[in-house]
DNA sequence: GACTTAATAGAACAAATTTTCTATAATGTA
DNA sequence: TACATTATAGAAAATTTGTTCTATTAAGTC
């Protein structure tokens, strides 16, 4: 397994698979490539694109065309206020399913965009955004419809405000956590909902919220 | 131009394009349509996806494959916790080029991610998310190297803090946006900053703060 | 019901794309 | 220097893929 990693030249053809990619929405072909960078063959892009791929940042799928996944991610060289989708809901009352894995209704007319941005950073953080359904946060200045920005994160202090999957339910939910001796306690911060106790290994935490938006 | 509504069968291969494309990264094939929906040859796909395209949901790059292009967004059928990459940095203080377009130095081994996640909504809007770079909105409560969650939009009222795209420099920049009779004024909050005016066609404004987000 | 339009298949075709193979230059190494 | 390894080309071959054409069925319409 001798993973080297990629030479400049690799890493501009790399480059140039991003670009493509983010212009197009789809890889480049192998010509396309030979068109655009250093190499003059076919060949010598597929003998780059194995290093590549040795090097964990690509992956391909053999005989099939354009079906590069580039899996590192490379900071917008182009329109730093292209919009990306923003889908997702977190229950904080009664936990409810949130992704409706059905068809049926999906079809959005409306969809939400967020656009985003953020530059490499020493110390970078894996932030996601969730919208909040239910009121059981009320007391916390979370309210329904809010947004809460998160840190993906598998642990959590007491107190804080975590999301939290819950295994048996196969839902997400926001609450407050509470490590105890030998379970965990989800408590909302709103009186008219009940605080739940979990066997540690019946919740995973998924992330605690950072800040909350009120998009209104 | 008679653009129609796609019909329930053209949605259903909206959808398995989108799934497909969520899982392998690029779109499936007209053989791969033909194998998961209904339609049992290919030619049919075609003439399905060419009411997609009316209807604008598609765009498609003829005699290339697997060069279909998703438009609509559809709330993510699958892990609400799918990362998404975040870039992007505006200019708080004096304006400097953002997408550092060279080469050279790119290779993010320390990519930020923001995962994100938003359902439908009535009111929708269109955020982006920026890292701030500099400290002319200081009396703002905005420092270097915080996030501002802003409201896409191309208009702002007085006082207001915007991102600004100016377009003589090709930059853009954070500042409180003032329209005065016959020029804008953008102000920094930090009086070690200057004031500058601009011809209202020489700047566009991108998007208006909602929120300042402190990654610590 | 007659007739026009939309929806659906199937097969043949033309084109684009990835692989493979062979060959040559460049580079490193003992 | 001799030798092995790595980089680079070029072209042919094998696949995969989108397009076109013809036919058949279903759906609307007057």
């Amino acid at each position: 397994m001798k993973s080297k990693k990629p030479g400049q030249a690799e890493q501009m053809l790399y480059q140039f698979m991003y670009d493509y990619f983010q212009e197009n929405g789809y890889t480049p072909s192998y010509q396309e490539m030979v068109d655009h960078t250093r190499s003059k063959s076919k060949s010598h892009v597929a003998y780059q694109l194995n290093k590549l791929a040795q090097a964990g940042w690509i992956e391909r799928t053999p005989n099939v065309p354009r079906a590069i996944r580039l899996t590192k991610t490379l900071p917008a060289a182009s329109n730093p206020f292209a919009p990306i989708p923003l889908v997702g809901v977190i229950q904080a009352g009664a936990p409810i399913p949130l992704p409706n894995s059905d068809f049926a209704m999906f079809l959005p007319d409306d969809a939400i965009e967020v656009g985003h941005m953020l530059p490499e950073q020493a110390r970078r953080k894996d932030l996601f955004a969730l919208r909040v359904k239910g009121d059981s946060m009320i007391e916390s200045n979370v309210q329904d419809n809010d947004i809460v920005i998160m840190e993906r994160s598998s642990e959590a202090r007491n107190g804080q405000m975590v999301a939290a999957w819950l295994l048996a339910d196969e839902e997400t939910t926001l609450k407050h956590f509470y490590k105890e001796k030998d379970h965990v306690r989800l408590e909302p911060a709103n009186p008219r909902y009940e605080t739940k106790t979990y066997a540690p290994n019946q919740i995973e935490v998924h992330g605690r919220v950072l800040m909350v938006l009120r998009t209104c």
